[in-house]
DNA sequence: CCCGCGTCTGTGAGAATGCTCAGAGGCATG
DNA sequence: CATGCCTCTGAGCATTCTCACAGACGCGGG
């Protein structure tokens, strides 16, 4: 089999032969979302640390010199913005990516994406951290690989940037949900998804629905990406749904 | 019986000798059962403690220094969920299993198998218990290792994450039951199993039924896996079942 | 060579699991 | 403010799986 880009059975790192592992600092007060966050990450290919505190972040920043901060604007001590700009008085180059309320002033955020970082707002699913994590990296890193950000399973094939799906050449309109969730089985290519993992990445974290969902949305990615066509997407029964090209 | 190493025949630590073995706390106020699931997992080449509260699993944990926790959900004392938070507060890289009954699973699983942690439910059967937790360890181990989760015996052989059977390289279908109970023999090479033994592993430990249900699943079997072919399953008249490549 | 016990397998009922439809509510858009 | 798409719930249906029963088969001992 051709070597992938996305690595076979879920190592993500793009190019963990050539580059060190990209470091990520992730700061949230709600120590378990960090810590998860965090982990997340490690298993995507990255060096991880958190800090729970503004003025822990901050002090972590210059020690660990990250590539990138996941940076929770609502934090005891200090504000956001106010941790963003002592990071970069260190280090103008760092990324950043703000985890905001819902509700919360979105003004303030409006000059932030200008400048290169992003943000995504609570309840967030993790799919969509690392999705914005990669992208991210990918722009601002001096890695000019901008091409990296496509998925391909036989012949359907994702960009992100774009977020287009492709099956043989022929476009597949896809809404937010259908896609992310694409998105994770194609990242974990000839592997079991249990419904409980697929929830908790596809997900926002404190979705309160059942699994249920999960089989509905599979329902509805198989009429458009699998319509007539040789599956790529496969029942497990009992255990979940695997994505796998024709052998 | 004779004596035995601790991966007996099959199992495939085959850095046993390089590697430390892993160590795993188990805890679980129903005792017994702590003390039944410790005894499988030393035998499958871990070391293993067990504790029956929330508070002696996080004394435990410290000064054990698990690299596994396998935590049952509902304590005397605290909540899984406490547990685990203050496990993590002290070591976040330790990886965890939940035990959980079933009716609880909808709610309260959502969130927890993001952090790359898992669960079974209760009743579950020993073989799924050590199976889950392999395969924690394997992802969070050492990066990844990825490739390890093959088991073959002559030309059968068991891709666990694809949950992927093939003979000769063609595929076969298997149901969950059928699935689990050819991992255990695969994973037992070489040795015969008898059918109470098989009956302990591979079924729900709370399992009323009799061991003539191992009979019907052998034969199932056979018939997909043996059909034709040189067989690898065989009868041990009295005894059980070994399986056992050709010789 | 025959008998008895252990093993194998066909049949079918009930349960579990997964799929899909129809519709309500929400959010964004015009 | 109205419209339309998206998300999610609930229910019903279809399929598959599990397991019990019971009779057939065959091995091994006498």
């Amino acid at each position: 089999m051709a070597q992938r880009k996305f690595g076979s059975a879920g190592t993500h790192a793009e190019d963990v032969s050539t580059a060190p592992k990209p470091r990520v600092l992730v700061v949230d007060d709600e120590q378990s979302l960090a810590e998860v966050l965090a982990s997340v990450l490690r298993r995507d290919g990255w060096t991880a640390r958190t800090a729970y505190t503004g003025s822990d972040a901050v002090r972590e920043a210059r020690e660990f010199k990250p590539d990138a901060v996941v940076l929770d604007m609502m934090l005891p001590d200090l504000d956001g913005l106010e941790v963003l700009s002592r990071i970069r008085a260190w280090d103008a180059d760092v990324s950043v990516l703000f985890l905001t309320a819902r509700e919360s002033v979105e003004d303030r955020i409006a000059g932030i994406t200008a400048g290169g970082d992003d943000y995504v707002t609570k309840p967030f699913s993790l799919e969509e951290v690392l999705a914005r994590l990669r992208g991210l990296l990918r722009r601002s890193g001096s890695t000019r690989e901008q091409a990296a950000a496509s998925l391909t399973v036989a012949d359907l094939s994702m960009d992100e940037d774009a977020h287009e799906v492709t099956r043989a050449g022929e476009r597949i309109e896809l809404t937010a949900t259908e896609f992310e969730l694409l998105r994770f089985l194609m990242r974990n290519p000839r592997r079991v998804l249990s419904k409980a993992q697929i929830l908790d990445r596809v997900w926002d974290y404190d979705f309160g629905g059942k699994a249920h969902i999960v089989e509905l949305y599979i329902s509805y990615l198989r009429k458009k990406v699998d319509a007539g066509r040789e599956p790529l997407i496969h029942t497990v029964r009992g255990v979940g749904y695997i994505m796998r090209p024709p052998s």
